[in-house]
DNA sequence: TATAAATTGGACATCGGTATCCAATTGGGG
DNA sequence: CCCCAATTGGATACCGATGTCCAATTTATA
């Protein structure tokens, strides 16, 4: 349902936004999220790109997180490396009706309206500040 | 998001209920849906291992639908060929948390289980049955 | 300025979902 | 009783997402 990549792509932001305002390096998010390196480097560029995050090379260099977490939402960061598919037009060749779905594919198409929404409304402060025994990534304890 | 046999699924399954009580042939079926044919089998194959086709071999054979489709829901369908990846337990190796999701993976989750939600409310006979200009794969005028 | 740290970009390998084909089997009708 | 229609099951090909590796580039610092 939602690619590897995603969930790599979100797990990042969540350790950066807690390394924030400092840099980390690619091997310490890698060994913080259990993410490949090689893997996690390109979903660090996909972000980069989306201008979610900022890169240093060299020395003392890393990633960085540019937005405050509270108006980065988890859509934000899932657009960023995989944009939800929504279904825009009849997915049968025959796009005669235009945008117009039928039934099938409106239903269809709402329940990822409806995850697109979610994901929407939800911004990564949210989801570092509350409160629980088992904080973001499961790292501690 | 929804991988393209959940797609096949949900049409084969509308064109037999159009067809029903009449049993359609896996071709028939493929004209009208436009999924390649050798692939519309083997979704047929995995409907019948779900109990909700029926096929018949031989002349004037061919699949037809088991369930009434105000008794067959979107979710029965998916759950038949691929069900949602609910996220069950950390994605992490650190599962010693045993069920419980850390704020991220619970928020994914949650967007999971509307989904889910969503299309077990709704059932095959609702979507035949939507009055709109665009019946049901799009197919007529 | 030389060296080490770190990212970047591209090339390459792997795997699972998608798609196709063919032989074998089944069942009805002549 | 045999033949044809149609399904079944397995073997195989294809492709994109996932994952890995290496050379080139950049930057701080000694």
């Amino acid at each position: 349902m939602f690619s590897q990549t995603v969930e790599y792509a979100l797990r990042a932001v969540v350790q950066l936004a807690y390394a924030a305002p400092e840099a980390a390096t690619a091997s310490q998010v890698s060994e913080a999220t259990k993410v490949p390196e090689p893997y996690l480097r390109k979903v660090l560029q996909a972000l980069v790109r989306a201008g979610i995050v900022e890169s240093q090379r060299g020395v003392g260099g890393g990633a960085r997180l540019v937005p405050d977490p509270t108006e980065l939402t988890i859509l934000d960061v899932v657009n960023a490396v995989d944009a939800i598919p929504r279904i825009r037009s009849c997915p049968l060749d025959l796009a005669k009706h235009g945008a117009r779905l039928c039934p099938l594919h409106s239903r269809m198409d709402q329940a990822l309206s409806h995850v697109e929404r979610a994901f929407q409304e939800t911004s990564l402060a949210e989801i570092l500040a509350e409160p629980t025994a088992s904080p973001p990534l499961c790292e501690s304890e």
